[in-house]
DNA sequence: TGTACATCAGTGAACGCGCGTTCACTGATGTAC
DNA sequence: TGTACATCAGTGAACGCGCGTTCACTGATGTAC
């Protein structure tokens, strides 16, 4: 039985089609300001009747999860194009990698806000969002890794550090293979949780009238946040 | 012509105490999995027709809005007292903060969304939400700069910040009437930018299936991220 | 204190619209012999 | 290669529901004299 990779018959061809622009146009929707998901709107749009979306998604939901999980790795993927095309520091792809997020977000808004804003009100994720969504989260934890390799990222004196936390920071080496002291993953994980804390902030209008140059901002904020990483202060050298 | 603080008449009591009632299921259905704010769905649970709500709000935007302002100030208050009832260090009152801000997040995640998630589709923040806003915020700021004042947050050496930054920042301690320093100003902002971040992360479900003892992960990393507020790097001393 | 008038809360019907999902059906494409 | 049958994309009507907002109205509360 042959795997059904690239479709052979004009069926399956106009099927893997039409998928894809039901998925398209859905997500332009999604970006017109100010709507939800709508199945008949999606339909009308590509000139077909609402009940015709049935033959490729089997409900509302499950197209919000083909969006979501394509989302993951959309973003997952400039993640990784962004790390190995940097230069060979972990300043220099941490930065890289913070800002292809920070384009992608604010190129795509509401995709952002789709998987990284509250949850759809109504919408339960399934299982297989999990895979996709750590898809980005690894390509920073090898930054970091890479980091401590090379000597660059230096281990801090240890802090008392609950072993409930402990365990957690252990199950996820174990998640990445990776073998990453605690101290170096808990810093990692601030400076992992300001970038996606700082891009909410902007794209959500908490620093409206606050910050002015928002480019400025980011790249200043995330150096600063880089030299925390590293050395386990804010300091100049 | 006296100032309308306390109602007196009866028809201005019951309006107050209609409102509020309002305002009170609304946030209800809110929190309810999986609703949108419905005026009509408002309505029925207070056994008055829908028209009737709109002598309290002009609009469905409008009870919005209230509920916006309702909810910055509750988080707002919340985050004063914390601070003021906590010890005297930048330590023990950063984390009283941050802990009142998370559990209350976690009492009302609906409410969180609303303010600190993505936008309301076909909602827009009017003025007014503006200064409710603020409120959090500067108690943040204060228990800096007394740490500042007080000597236990040290500067650190200048990094270089571009001028753009700089001026942002300096209007930061306008607006909050402070003159905080712009390297310690730029470490508060990282640290409350990453309280945010990670409230988002655990309560939108970023962290499930990583971390399992939320609790003991956010005191631990908020007192990493405190230490580098304070001394600019996360040692142990 | 009592009366006349103005204010305002609340009603119920209606307008005009939206939605997700199901179902019996037609007609084209694909498959087995 | 040609025919018979199975598969499947797509239709259009229907079900049963929701929504925000407006409007003419009734009747109670408040105010001025």
């Amino acid at each position: 039985m042959p795997v059904a990779s690239a479709p052979t018959t004009a069926r399956a061809r106009a099927r893997a089609e039409i998928t894809e622009e039901i998925k398209q146009e859905a997500r332009r929707q999604l970006a017109e300001e100010g709507t939800d998901l709508s199945l008949r709107a999606v339909a009308r749009a590509l000139g077909m009747a609402s009940s015709a979306v049935y033959r490729y998604f089997a409900s509302r939901d499950e197209l919000l999860t083909a969006l979501i999980i394509e989302t993951y790795d959309t973003v997952g993927e400039a993640a990784e194009q962004a790390a190995a095309g940097a230069g060979p520091t972990v300043g220099d792809r941490w930065l890289a990698l913070a800002t292809a997020i920070r384009s992608w977000a604010f190129a795509h808004p509401h995709d952002y806000s789709l998987v990284y804003g509250s949850p759809v009100p109504g919408y339960r994720a399934p299982e297989a969002t999990i895979a996709p969504a750590e898809r980005v989260s690894l390509v920073a934890l090898r930054i970091v890794s890479d980091g401590v390799a090379s000597g660059e990222i230096t281990r801090a004196a240890e802090l008392d550090m609950p072993s409930a936390v402990r365990d957690d920071l252990t199950r996820i080496n174990v998640l990445a293979e990776l073998d990453l002291p605690p101290d170096v993953l808990a810093r990692g994980l601030i400076v992992w949780t300001h970038l996606f804390g700082t891009i909410s902030f902007e794209l959500f209008g908490h620093l409206h009238n606050v910050i002015h140059d928002y480019d400025a901002f980011f790249e200043s904020q995330t150096e600063r946040a880089i030299r925390f990483l590293v050395s386990g202060d804010g300091h100049d050298r």
